[in-house]
DNA sequence: AGATTACTACGAAGGCGTTCGTGAGTCAAG
DNA sequence: CTTGACTCACGAACGCCTTCGTAGTAATCT
C-alpha cells in the first residue's frame, strides 16, 4: 500500500517468519511453513494468513507470478535488528547502550570468544563511524 | 496470587509505569499518574487500572494500609532489563550478543565516552563473571 | 470429463492490551 | 448532616495478534 514507508515493528510471530525468510531467501508459503513447523506446530493457513497480513503492512513483498506466491522480506535482517535494538534501548534502557550491553551479557553469559568478538566490533565501529 | 513465580514480560505501557516506580520508589496512583502525564496524556483511571492488572500479574506489589494504596515494582530495574535484553537476544539475534551490540550502536550512535564505558564494562564483566 | 490435490482468500473466534466512564466508598470541611 | 474532593473497583469498548476452518479456484491425474 505504501511502498516507501517504513514497515512497523514486527510482532513475535512475524519475527519468526521473517527469520525463516532471511535464512532461506524468497520462499513460498509451503516452504516457510516447513521452516516454521520444525520448532512450533502451526497450520498451513496460519502461516498463509500471517504472510498476507505482513504483505499489507509492508513487512514482506509478494511475487504473484507463480501460482504459489513467493514472499521475500522487504527489509534486510540487519535493518530490522537495528530497529528492534533501538526500540528496546529507548524504552527500557533510557538510551544507555552500556546498560543494554550489560543486560544482554547478564542474561546470556558470553564466552571469551564472544567477548573478543564484541571488542573487535567496537574497534571496527569506532573507526568506521566518524560522522558527527 | 503467585508470589514466588516470575512475573511475565511487561508490555509497553507497563514498562512506562515501571520506569516511574523505579525512579520514584514506592508511589501512589496519583504520583505515578503525575510522573506519566509529563510525556503521555493519560487519565487517572487508566493508570489505576494498569497498576491493578500489574498487581495481579505480580509485576508490582500493593500496600493497602493507607487509603491511597502504595505500589512498588516487585523486581528491580536491572532484573527486568536483563529479561528484556535476553528475550530480544534470543528472538531477534539468534543469541548473538555481538549482533545485539552492533544493532544497538547502529541504531543510536554512541559517543566516544559511551564506547569507553562499554569497554570498561566488558573488562569488569570478564573479571567478575568467572562462573563457568 | 471427473476426481484429487494444491493453493489462495476470507471470515470468525478468542485472547490480550489499552483506554476510559461510572459507581460506590471514605474523609474532611462547611 | 450535607456537600465536595479523593480514591478504588469494575465493566465495557476497541483494536490488534494469532489461530484455524471453510470455500473457491487452478492444476494434475486417471
Amino acid at each position: 500500500m505504501r511502498p516507501n514507508a517504513d514497515p512497523p515493528r514486527p510482532t513475535d510471530a512475524e519475527l519468526e517468519i521473517l527469520t525463516v525468510l532471511w535464512s532461506r531467501g524468497p520462499s513460498t508459503v509451503r516452504e516457510v511453513h516447513e521452516g516454521i513447523a520444525r520448532r512450533k506446530p502451526a497450520q498451513y493457513t496460519t502461516v498463509l494468513k500471517l504472510l498476507q497480513i505482513m504483505a499489507e503492512k509492508g513487512l514482506v513483498q509478494r511475487d504473484e507470478r507463480q501460482r504459489a506466491h513467493v514472499y521475500r522480506a522487504s527489509r534486510p535482517r540487519e535493518w530490522t535488528q537495528q530497529q528492534l535494538a533501538g526500540d528496546l534501548l529507548r524504552r527500557a534502557f533510557g538510551g544507555s547502550a552500556a546498560g543494554l550491553v550489560l543486560g544482554a551479557l547478564s542474561a546470556r553469559p558470553a564466552s571469551p570468544e564472544e567477548l573478543a568478538e564484541i571488542r573487535r566490533m567496537l574497534d571496527e565501529y569506532e573507526k568506521g563511524g566518524e560522522k558527527c
